[in-house]
DNA sequence: TTATTAATTATACAAATGTAAAATAACTTG
DNA sequence: CAAGTTATTTTACATTTGTATAATTAATAA
């Protein structure tokens, strides 16, 4: 090789948020592929496309990493929820269907899914971090429900009260929240499709109870 | 020390079915207590009060065990529910109610219960003996609460068929199961007591749906 | 008591883990 | 082009992991 030759860089440099985010999703790919127990952060590493030693310039180390990834997996939900809000075109009704629809029948529902999910959970808990964060998310989707099911009986002119709502809620969430983990575990039984059709139909009892 | 001192033995030993439930009781403490991270070998046979090697002499290894551990647990609860069914005693309702308060209000819901069964979903990821037992479980356990809903129509007078029940079935477990999950991981919100209401409220519009 | 059996322990080991520290090299600035 | 900065790699290391094997020893039977 002769000095005028131009060597192939071994690396390239990142910008630090580019390289944190890619690390973020590493984690994430390896978590639903490999399970928690493979996911090593040699494993997430390589995923990246960088030495492991990388790890420890972004992050505090392993867990503060995966905590991280459960940060912004979770921010993705919520900002996909937060989007059809925001779209003045569809009625309070549409606006629950496609709620469901992302829930219960899209890219949301699979065993990789759960088992990023799943990971999250188990490191919840024995770690307080985990268990704000969850806490915190939680809080907001629930927010988020409230306020669809507010919209959703004024739309239908329905008589409920600020009780009634936090109730259908909790009602609600638990009915999607059972659904989708039991899709994720095995989906012999029933599909999201019909998980869908299930939620507007408690829907329409929601309604039917309140109607007067 | 004379010979004629007898000396305490160091171990006894037991049965082997003693032996087996002591190992699969030790994890399921240590699944619950430490998290899946830290279950290892050691710790689990630390808490059944016997040396690591013992492991071996049991089981295949240590997935052979948790295996094990997971359907031993699938049993219990199994178990637990089929004690309701075969109490005469009890009315369609009552029976129904029971069942939501051994799901939702009582030692089966906390986050050490959850962190067993986060431990065992991680498992079945990448475990096809762990899925396998689980899509079993779910059936059987699909079946029971078929029969009961479908008890409970009959001794309200409903008009439902065979698809109606098998909808039913799906969202009552999915309610269920969704409120359980919820509150294992955070109780905050909503505690078990409002968790046996809400599906009591869920019967009584099933009720209202099919009643004419 | 003595011999036999096998449940249990003790020891060892290779592989994998998370992380610290030093060495390298890509980029920036002058 | 030269020097400085720091992102990235390389190497190393102490722990922990699951498991195999050999050494004990409790229980059983003769």
């Amino acid at each position: 090789m002769t000095d005028t030759e131009k060597r192939e860089p071994k690396f390239s440099r990142l910008d630090a948020d580019a390289r944190r985010l890619s690390l973020m999703e590493a984690t994430l790919h390896c978590l639903s592929t490999l399970g928690q127990r493979a996911t090593s952060v040699r494993a997430i590493c390589a995923q990246a496309g960088v030495s492991p030693g990388l790890l420890r310039h972004y992050f505090d180390g392993k867990e503060d990493l995966v905590a991280s990834a459960y940060e912004y997996l979770t921010k993705k939900l919520y900002d996909s929820f937060h989007d059809l809000i925001g779209n003045d075109e569809l009625d309070a009704e549409q606006v629950l269907k496609d709620s469901f629809e992302i829930l219960l029948n899209s890219e949301w529902v699979s065993k990789e899914m759960l088992g990023a999910w799943v990971a999250f959970w188990s490191i919840q808990q024995t770690d307080e971090r985990m268990q704000k964060q969850h806490h915190e998310a939680n809080h907001e989707v629930r927010k988020i429900f409230a306020q669809l099911l507010t919209n959703y009986a004024t739309f239908k002119n329905l008589n409920v009260n600020d009780q009634d709502i936090k109730f259908a809620t909790i009602e609600l969430m638990g009915l999607t929240d059972g659904l989708w983990l039991e899709l994720c575990l095995d989906s012999d039984f029933y599909n999201g499709e019909q998980a869908v059709t299930i939620c507007m139909n408690w829907l329409n009892s929601f309604k039917e109870r309140f109607s007067h």
